[in-house]
DNA sequence: GTACAGGCAGTAT
DNA sequence: ATACTGCCTGTA
């Protein structure tokens, strides 16, 4: 999800070996109704990619869950349905768990546009080159790739002290442990603590990992912003139970301590239930969103 | 120059 | 168990 990119109609995205493409019409199409007042062969969004990967977009934008249950289980919060109603393009994305684990690693402590830089070099120095509709694009290095890269050139790519957490992840996935299948198998848990146990990823991004790649949906990742908005609309949650670490909190920019996120994360979970990573997708974009970030 | 950004591991208490 | 601290790097 850090390497999409749009030029024109059409948004480019890297996914392992491939570069996706999806073109938005519609917007287009409302013109041509009016002019014709015919409907248009383009009046839709088209998906392709490079390779061929037919049905990408099912994949990718989890076209297989059933949408209605999940967002019928939030329907006794007063937020998440208004945001749901409010952000209606809004889709929870599944990614390539290697490439996720990866992107995630270096997601630690930073934001969206080093994020985005890191994946980018890292593209470029370790992926392969593919041009598409004479766009040049790099795809998603190998683990193996990574692997065999000097900690040098990682630090080249603009990692800093997380060479050596991409390093630990990239050899995890060579060496099959954890087996990837495993994890999608286990529950949530014990697939959270499988992935704790690589250097490098602490609860924050292996809640991402598990949510965004290996369909845990009661995943709900805590991260600055989550925290923002926890305390913000659903104080209420932990207000009487946990006096003394509520209290004190300043809605600021305070990191989010390893017990902090324990609390936030079990009443989180309580409350959203087991697709509450569909609510925090909601949540986080809305607090971005509200914040007037630009991604 | 300093503060800050979507955490983490290592160490001290 | 929980608290504290240093850490790469680019931008404001």
């Amino acid at each position: 999800m850090f390497l999409w990119e749009k030029y024109e109609k059409s948004w480019y995205g890297i996914y392992g070996e491939y570069v996706l493409k999806l073109t938005d019409y519609r917007a287009h199409t409302l013109v041509k109704k009016n002019e014709n007042g015919d409907a248009s062969e383009n009046d839709e969004i088209k998906f392709s990619s490079f390779p061929l990967y037919p049905y990408w977009e099912k994949q990718v934008f989890r076209l297989d869950d059933d949408i209605d249950e999940i967002f019928s289980s939030f329907s006794n919060d007063v937020l998440v349905p208004e945001l749901i109603r409010n952000y209606s393009g809004l889709r929870l994305m599944r990614q390539q768990p290697h490439q996720c684990m990866v992107s995630f690693t270096c997601a630690s402590n930073t934001n969206i546009s080093m994020i985005r830089r890191m994946l980018r070099k890292l593209c470029e120095r370790f992926g392969n080159e593919m041009i598409v509709d004479d766009k040049r694009f790099f795809t998603f290095p190998s683990a193996e790739r990574l692997n065999r890269a000097s900690n040098d050139e990682l630090r080249l790519c603009g990692l800093g002290y997380r060479t050596k957490a991409v390093k630990a992840v990239a050899e995890a996935i060579v060496n099959d442990s954890p087996n990837i299948t495993s994890l999608l198998r286990l529950p949530y848990e014990d697939a959270k603590n499988e992935l704790l146990k690589i250097h490098g990823i602490g609860d924050k991004v292996a809640d991402c990992i598990l949510l965004f790649s290996l369909d845990k949906l009661e995943a709900f990742p805590i991260d600055i912003w989550m925290a923002r908005t926890l305390y913000l609309n659903y104080r209420w949650l932990f207000n009487n139970s946990n006096k003394k670490f509520d209290n004190n909190r300043k809605l600021s920019s305070e990191k989010i301590t390893a017990h902090e996120y324990r609390i936030l994360s079990r009443y989180a979970r309580d409350y959203f239930g087991k697709y509450g990573g569909y609510a925090q997708q909601y949540l986080y974009y809305n607090a971005r969103q509200r914040a007037g970030k630009k991604w």
